[in-house]
DNA sequence: TATGAATGAGCTTTCATTCAT
DNA sequence: AATGAATGAAAGCTCATTCAT
């Protein structure tokens, strides 16, 4: 968007400056857990007072939904891409992105499980969290539809969705396992899941002959 | 056990005390979101001292541990019932017991989150949870087995249980649905999961040609 | 006062818009507890930035004063017009106008508290505060003369403006009472203190022996 | 009361570390303005870390309240102490020992205030103000009876009881004047408000001789 | 003169852990 | 072995004030 006026100019940079603190924020959260990210933290990274954190974000929580968004946006951006390209096995693809980025972006999860599992959500918040969680869904659908799967899609992606993000739960960092091996696992175990969401005609058992 | 000695006896009633505390800090769980459960409130509702939890876990998560192994423990029980029920269906069946237990027990993804994401484990307790998990992921794959899943039985294991786990983390409390609601949308999404990690002819288009 | 140059003008508009933040703050303070009015409040209240009441009053408490002064011009304005009004007992009707008036302007107490007791008040300010005391004074003074009250004048109206003020810190917001009781309550004790601070012939024992 | 037991023993030191914290509070609320006195300050007075403080009040206006009633508990001691002493006009006496142990003990109206005026009691605490309010002007209500003033003896009480702690809002530290000058001023206006609610035969003007 | 983003010291409160008894 | 008071670092958040534009 092209400023027209001053004020338009203005209000561009605090949109830019909210932004740069939000995607410091975002950094912090893919290096460190979950816990370990705080206010103080946040403005030492962003070389910004704790006050000015509070002149963008109201309370922490916008803060993190904000992080959550914009990853939600990246992963969007990521699995449309992969849709467009025309190349086989469209849904094995999309769990591997999927689940790729989810290894470099930890936290995604524990925000998840912030705001889903403990419930630190206003009502006010809520539909952004919603219109992001719909359109990802949307793509899991289509990749679903592709790979020949036609029965149930809204479930289905729900069901897919569920296991991808269930996969990094349980061994996006295994302990006792490297970070490479682990993330090997995981991809591993997205091909999995995608095997079993695609229609499988192969896997059938020849019957007759 | 039948103590045969003294000594016996003594260490006998020490790990009773020591599961007694296991056991109210599991119901302190069951019932209250993760965050809200202290040592201070665990010391009170065993009607205990503070010192003596220090007693016998010598940190706060390594008592997560013990809660958290015995939810395996009490899953692993279940799970090995419904395997015996010569029912159809096992797999199904056997995802249900699964999801609803993790329903009336939703702390277990935090400690697993805890664990597991961020890491708060130490080598020592390490073999602990190996082991139970071992234990669980071959009860999913005898169901898996049984289900006519035969290729690749111990990773689709992990991954049946990522994919479960991943329900709940994603929708056990989305926010702005009902309890009940989010239950049953949870078991729906089980069932789905179950059915695409059956061997599915059903779904194989008919080839009459 | 008619303007007779430009910068007569300009130093009026000055005043006005001094005036208007004031004003505006007053409102704020009858509204709201005392502690919730920030500065940042009523510079969005009043539509001018925070900036802007920083170049009209060097620090919030040179602007609280402003605000207390013209609460207690208020006052000054509405007690004259009592004691000009003809009427019996006027002394009672001051003290429950006085009352009245605290009654919808809570925070007028809060200040004095802040003024008096915390003696936040710069040299400069004092004059300020001790003009429009000398004025109510008089006012409670004459009020106190036209009941027939005519030793000590100046330090019984000291007296009568304590008492009154300290029905309103101690009963006009009684916890666990109703605003309208409460409010009934100050003005029952009002209306006591005025008949103290009466020549009381009546209250004398009849002395027939 | 003499420990029973060595339960008792520890009860009873308990009991009084609680009442060194809030003696020490006391006294920094003598000496500073309500203001500011933090829970750190008085943490630091005490010389016992700020969650200490926290283990024997849940929460700062806990501890605020017990030094207020503390500070009530006082004054009914010395005014009923001053009731026992057959000396003429008592009430007098009552006033000037009241407003005295004030100006020793300044915060007590900003606490007042705070309870009062802001609303800072908990459902919980509110009988224990009721009561120790209750005791006091049970005893200025005695004063009164004493005086002679025999109608409406509890409204009055009321009455003297605001009016006297008014005097403190409005002139105990009335900027601009030395603190004995002060406090001198506030014995002096006790003395008009003792002398206009006691029974006043010599100011009646004779009438008819 | 008006603006309002930035500041940062300071607030109350929490809670795992320690240790003298 | 059991106790529980003491600890204190660290959390999220507030708000009067400053100052570059």
């Amino acid at each position: 968007m092209v400023p027209k006026t001053f004020e338009d100019l203005k209000s561009q940079e605090r949109e830019a400056r909210k932004k740069l603190i939000a995607g410091v924020a975002r950094e912090l959260f893919a290096r460190n857990a979950f816990r370990e990210v705080t206010i103080r933290k946040i403005a030492q990274a962003t070389e910004v007072s704790v006050g000015t954190i509070y002149n963008h974000y109201s309370n922490i929580d916008e803060l993190f939904l904000e992080v959550f968004l914009e990853n939600g946006r990246q992963i969007i951006r990521l699995v449309k891409k992969t849709l467009e390209s025309d190349s086989s096995r469209v849904l094995s693809q999309v769990c591997r992105v999927y689940v790729n980025y989810l290894n470099e972006n930890m936290s995604f999860f524990q925000m998840m499980s912030r705001f889903i599992l403990a419930g630190e959500l206003t009502a006010k918040n809520l539909p952004k969290l919603d219109q992001t969680m719909r359109e990802l869904l949307d793509l899991f659908e289509e990749a679903l539809r592709i790979a020949g799967n036609r029965t149930n899609t809204r479930l289905s992606a729900h069901a897919l969705f569920s296991a991808l993000n269930g996969i990094m739960i349980s061994y996006a960092k295994y302990p006792g396992r490297a970070a490479e091996e682990s993330r090997e696992h995981t991809l591993c175990l997205a091909e999995i899941i995608a095997e079993n969401f695609e229609l499988r005609e192969s896997r059938v058992p020849v019957q007759d002959n």
